[in-house]
DNA sequence: CAGTGAGCGAGCTTCCGCTTGACTT
């Protein structure tokens, strides 16, 4: 057994630091925090100045053990990260494995190199309460938050929602976002181009500085350009140099890998992770800039060798995120000369991401000649541009993008009169703010400090989750487009249609997120302010600083927000569910109402407390709450719907259902997707109701009365009613006996119980 | 995601942050 314990929080670390500590060093991992408040229960005592009650997490009892059983007879070192929750990892640790945190050597590094390594060895310290204190307070704020306004929602909005500092202020942007599309009001305007010829005949490309509002303008513009005369007024070559950006943080890592790869936050994260585990890149959650000493000599000599002196030139970025912690180097690659790595094409291009960017960083700027070419048109106050330009020395972008085509302009003289080619105005749209993308929200929350590298990934799934956001593509709408054209002294006129707001893979909310976010920044407004985690940033410094006790601070935070607890639930449901009386129904002057229900937006006929039970129908498709209208609604009363009867003289009707539009004979549901059950006829009913009765026939390959051998999607599956089982791959459906099948029933593990899927908008 | 097709019931749900497996939804 070795003298000494090295604790580290990844084990793929612990493999890199054992080898350079040698034989009388063991390195181990506690595979992040070991202990957490419990996840049932709030397991704070408010009363008792919020004392928190820690368990071991129950997927880290090995961890602990085997850990307990390694420190037997040595030192321990506890090298976690050098941030608030790598402190409180040490802390943690010291509780679990019966250690004094008073004694106990603490050590940190942030780049794995054995004199970094060593280095810290040298230089022990003990546990930072104070660091610990502040991890207490971030811990328990956010406990309190969620756990008290979760139940909240469960009341007033819909069971099994959430509610958090993080996740809340994520649907808050998007929702957000999608209201101001919604209220974009679009402006049009003419884009005017034109083609000159210099005396010597070469093309001269240009755009009219400044854009026409109205067609008759552009129109008439055209048409002064038919006679005017055109001089060079101004010739301009200015010289300038583009700077490649940081080697990558995580969430710039994973707008990147968007950008350029089309990847999901998730999949890059799970891509980077395999690449570090096999030692091809440093960390992959990280908010630093920064690369070690030693990358940053290793880039200049691959530089150097590769493309010359001239390319390289040292940096060192400073990270501007304020609210980073910097326990980590920025992502790179561990080896530059290493030009690929990965054990698949997508690790791959991911790799060569990486590595293009890290070496991109340290190489010397581009240097781009830009001119200017200012024309001026006859009697006009308007004015020509022509812009190229050339890329004089490409400095970085050898290795990282930015390898746009040179534009080269004619040379030209100031005073020279030039011929008009072709002229055109082409009708242009403002753009509405575009809708989140995974990167970009991650992205927009990283610059409002909230969220941290390892939780990005695991907030967009738990917002998509929960019901609060739909991730897909959009379908975009045509409208006509309007162009000019200047020819043989007259301007034509011709219309096209284009497609616009076709968009892929974007974030946009749910009636879930729109009635959820209206409560909160309602009733919870400091709790979803943009500031709010700015704000207790700023208190969990100063608890780190040893300024402020951390049970002050939770005490004065908890005051106010418990107040708005307790006020939260007194708001009506009819408030909440954002209840809006459409008109009465002419037929029995009932009132129909639209409004957020238990299981999500419908349509309500009659009061909810009138002696009569109102009925209820669902929204028609891609009609949001606020914008239904009464006539839209009662058509859905119309459902169910008789469209006619089968050949045997069976009642066929139509409805649409939780699972979207159905007929129903006797018993039987058939799915009719595709269709509208209002429009649905009796032909086609009939049509599709066959079609079921065959699959039916097909999917049944016995049948012993309750117990059944059914065809499913994953093979056959034997079902008594209530539970179904799998029938294991090497035997043969069909020759199964009724007690065969019994037996394979008996032997499944029951059922899991899942929470409701959440309703769709 | 098989099949499912109701309308306040029982009991349950929930946070953020650190880190990887496990045998599968």
């Amino acid at each position: 057994m070795a003298k000494n314990l090295v604790i580290v929080e990844s084990p793929a670390k612990a493999k890199t630091i054992e080898k350079y500590l040698g034989k009388d060093y063991s390195v181990k991992s506690s595979f992040g925090h070991i202990r957490d408040l419990p996840k049932k229960g709030m397991s704070i005592d408010i009363a008792k100045n919020f004392a928190p009650t820690y368990e071991i997490s129950p997927e880290k009892k090995k961890v602990v053990a085997e850990l307990k059983k390694a420190l037997k007879g040595a030192e321990v070192w506890l090298a976690s990260d050098e941030d608030r929750e790598g402190e409180a990892i040490a802390w943690h640790l010291c509780e679990a494995l019966k250690l004094d945190p008073k004694k106990t050597k603490r050590i940190v590094f942030h780049e794995i190199t054995k004199s970094a390594i060593e280095a810290a060895i040298e230089n022990p310290r003990t546990v930072d309460m104070n660091l610990v204190d502040a991890q207490q307070a971030r811990r328990i704020l956010d406990r309190l938050v969620g756990y008290e306004l979760s139940p909240v929602l469960w009341k007033k909005v819909r069971p099994g929602l959430s509610a958090g500092r993080v996740q809340s202020v994520a649907v808050r942007l998007i929702v957000e976002r999608e209201r101001e599309i919604k209220d974009f009001q679009t402006q049009s305007s003419f884009k005017v181009t034109a083609t000159f010829h210099t005396p010597e005949k070469a093309e001269l490309p240009a755009e009219l500085t400044d854009k026409i509002v109205d067609e008759e303008k552009a129109e008439a513009f055209l048409q002064a350009c038919a006679g005017a005369t055109f001089t060079v007024k101004d010739v301009a070559t200015k010289p300038g140099t583009r700077n490649p950006g940081a080697p990558f943080t995580t969430s710039v890592l994973q707008q990147e890998a968007a950008r350029r790869l089309g990847y999901s936050v998730k999949q890059t994260m799970t891509l980077a992770q395999r690449l570090y585990e096999n030692g091809h890149i440093t960390y992959m959650r990280t908010d630093s800039t920064i690369l070690s000493g030693l990358a940053i000599k290793a880039a200049e000599d691959y530089i150097t060798k590769e493309y010359g002196a001239q390319y390289h030139q040292v940096r060192q970025y400073k990270t501007k995120d304020k609210a980073a912690q910097e326990a980590h180097e920025a992502i790179r690659p561990t080896d530059f000369r290493k030009v690929a790595a990965g054990d698949d094409p997508q690790q791959k291009k991911l790799y060569d991401l990486i590595w293009r960017r890290a070496l991109a960083s340290q190489m010397a700027p581009a240097q781009i000649d830009r001119t200017e070419i200012l024309i001026d048109v006859s009697d006009r106050t308007e004015q020509f541009l022509g812009k190229g330009e050339i890329v004089k020395f490409d400095g970085w972008f050898k290795v990282y993008g930015g390898g746009k085509e040179d534009v080269l302009l004619p040379p030209v003289q100031v005073g020279e009169k030039l011929a008009l080619q072709a002229a055109e105005a082409h009708q242009t749209f403002s753009r509405p703010p575009a809708r989140y993308g995974e990167a970009g929200l991650v992205r927009k929350l990283e610059e409002l400090g909230i969220g941290r590298p390892s939780t990005y990934a695991p907030t967009i799934s738990t917002i998509q989750t929960r019901g609060y956001v739909e991730k897909g593509d959009l379908q975009g709408e045509e409208r006509t487009v309007v162009h000019l054209a200047l020819l043989k002294g007259a301007v034509l006129r011709d219309e096209q249609t284009e497609v616009h707001g076709a968009d892929r893979s974007k974030l946009t909310p749910t009636s879930a997120a729109d009635v959820t976010t209206d409560f909160l920044v309602r009733h919870f407004a400091s709790v979803v302010d943009y500031d709010f985690t700015a704000t207790v940033e700023e208190d969990f410094d100063a608890i780190a600083d040893g300024k402020r006790k951390w049970e002050d601070m939770l005490k004065e935070f908890y005051k106010d927000f418990h107040a708005l607890v307790k006020e939260g639930e007194n708001v009506s449901r009819e408030e909440t569910s954002q209840a809006r009386v459409l008109g009465p129904d002419p037929k029995s002057s009932k009132p129909i109402i639209a409004r957020y229900g238990r299981f999500g937006p419908m349509l309500q006929r009659g009061e909810t407390e009138s002696e009569e039970k109102p009925d209820f129908a669902p929204l028609p498709e891609g009609v949001d709450l606020e914008d239904v209208t009464l006539e839209q609604a009662l058509e859905m009363f119309k459902l169910p719907r008789t469209v006619g009867t089968t050949e045997q003289g069976e009642e066929i009707k139509s409805n649409i259902g939780r699972y979207g539009p159905y007929i129903q004979i006797g018993k039987l549901f058939v799915s009719i997707k595709g269709h509208d059950p209002m429009k649905i006829t009796e032909e086609e009913a009939r049509e599709l109701y066959a079609a079921k009765l065959k699959q039916e026939a097909e999917r049944h390959i016995a049948d012993f009365g309750k117990i059944k051998i059914l065809n499913g999607p994953y093979g056959p599956y034997v079902t008594d009613g209530t539970k179904n089982a799998r029938i294991p791959k090497e035997t043969d459906a069909t020759k199964l006996t009724e007690t065969d099948a019994k037996k394979i029933l008996d032997e499944a593990p029951a059922k899991k119980r899942f929470g409701k899927r959440a309703a769709k908008k």
